[in-house]
DNA sequence: ACCTGAACACCGTTCAAGT
DNA sequence: ACCTGAACACCGTTCAAGT
């Protein structure tokens, strides 16, 4: 039995290393993936090259050889979660525009649910494979709606800039008290502000923070197809 | 001549402070004015409490007196920032789609010019004058346009937001190195992805990276009015 | 009330040196 | 080639203590 456990148990390849397991060799996967961990439990903020170190049992300027900054970092860990957005309702049967809502509404889902990645989705915009797979599927529901490629080729970016902007704006709210009191100063100003100088604030009123996050992101979706889909290239 | 120059003179209020000219007390105005020089010359980036601090001869735990925290403080620069907008357009004679644009142009233009801040823009939306301005600007051009009240109350937020996240991105990739390669890497994939699992993208090909980023606003904003203007709000 | 020194708890990134 | 220690040059924010 003796003999089973230890052949079963594989020989350090250095004298020097069989104390404790081997430390498993970096990698790009290897990071990410203890990236994609520390911001579910930590948040994003968590998410530096020094707290990533220790995850990693290393020093910060190890990770350089495979991450080229922070920012790469955070693309890397928004491409991963990106894996989570449900494209089944582009192969459903239904309504195309239905269906495109409920893929934008996955994406947004996605985004909400970490808050921080949303932020930098707006300037990091990944190019991996998840990616790449909801442009995809999104060019495919305005194909199947008959909106003219170049249209769709320009109309896909305005979409998903559109969500990401959203749920950004959203969920920073969501858990950050600072944004919140801001937002509150937003709408009171809006609310204040004097009909003499500002008579269409006024005239509209409530009308202009009105709806829920949900309700104003369906229209938003609605107007944005109906604009793809009803603009020429040319017209500018 | 002498008790002339000795008469106008100041005299310092105590004795202590007659060394050096008086240090001007703090306040909120005189802070925010020290980060926009600050961002002028430095960068927004460069305008964080203690810079600021360092600016104004003190201490930075001094500043929380005035500021909230650094959002806060680069909410209120963009705010100040916005009044470079030029809201001519507004009330000048001519088609309303084509001042709407000229105003929003103007607006971007403004994000171009200090890329960070059209990042920071995107999350502490101001509410400020400067900001209502602007506001009250494009709904008077909506309403000149016959748009629905409903309708543009909502269709304002997205046209700002779409200003500003594309000033964002596009800005970002302007003078941040490594941003331009990630965009590179991302007209890349797109131009690779293969077309038995991408037939949507092999298809449209160049066409969705195409036209001068100042030819996919412009679409871009006739597109979103398009759109305001067209889906009702009880579509959904 | 306003201001501050000092401290706490962190950052990103580079580079020369090691294996 | 890959990895690292150590350093450089910074951060935001709080709090007890002073004026």
């Amino acid at each position: 039995m003796f003999v089973i456990v230890s052949s079963m148990t594989p020989r350090p390849t250095h004298e020097s290393r069989r104390e404790r397991p081997a430390k498993p060799a970096l990698s790009h996967d290897r990071i990410v993936a203890a990236a994609v961990r520390v911001m579910r439990t930590e948040g994003l903020r968590r998410v530096t090259m020094r707290r990533l170190a220790t995850e990693l049992d290393t020093g910060p300027a190890s990770l350089y050889v495979y991450v080229a900054n922070t920012a790469a970092l955070h693309a890397a860990v928004l491409e991963e979660l990106l894996g989570e957005v449900d494209l089944g309702p582009v192969a459903a049967p239904g309504e195309w525009r239905e269906r495109l809502a409920a893929v934008l509404v996955s994406y947004t889902r996605v985004l909400f649910a970490h808050p921080e990645l949303a932020h930098s989705a707006l300037v990091a915009r990944p190019a991996g494979p998840h990616y790449l797979a909801l442009v995809e599927g999104v060019l495919a529901l305005l194909h199947e709606g008959g909106v003219p490629g170049g249209q769709a080729a320009w109309g896909v970016d305005v979409l998903l800039q559109v969500a990401t902007a959203t749920a950004a704006e959203q969920s920073a709210r969501q858990d950050d008290d600072a944004a919140k009191e801001e937002h509150h100063a937003l709408v009171r100003a809006l609310a204040e502000a004097p009909p003499g100088t500002h008579p269409r604030i006024a005239a509209l009123g409530d009308d202009l923070t009105s709806g829920t996050p949900h309700q104003r992101l369906r229209w938003i979706f609605q107007a944005v197809v109906n604009g793809t889909s009803a603009t020429p290239r040319e017209a500018t």
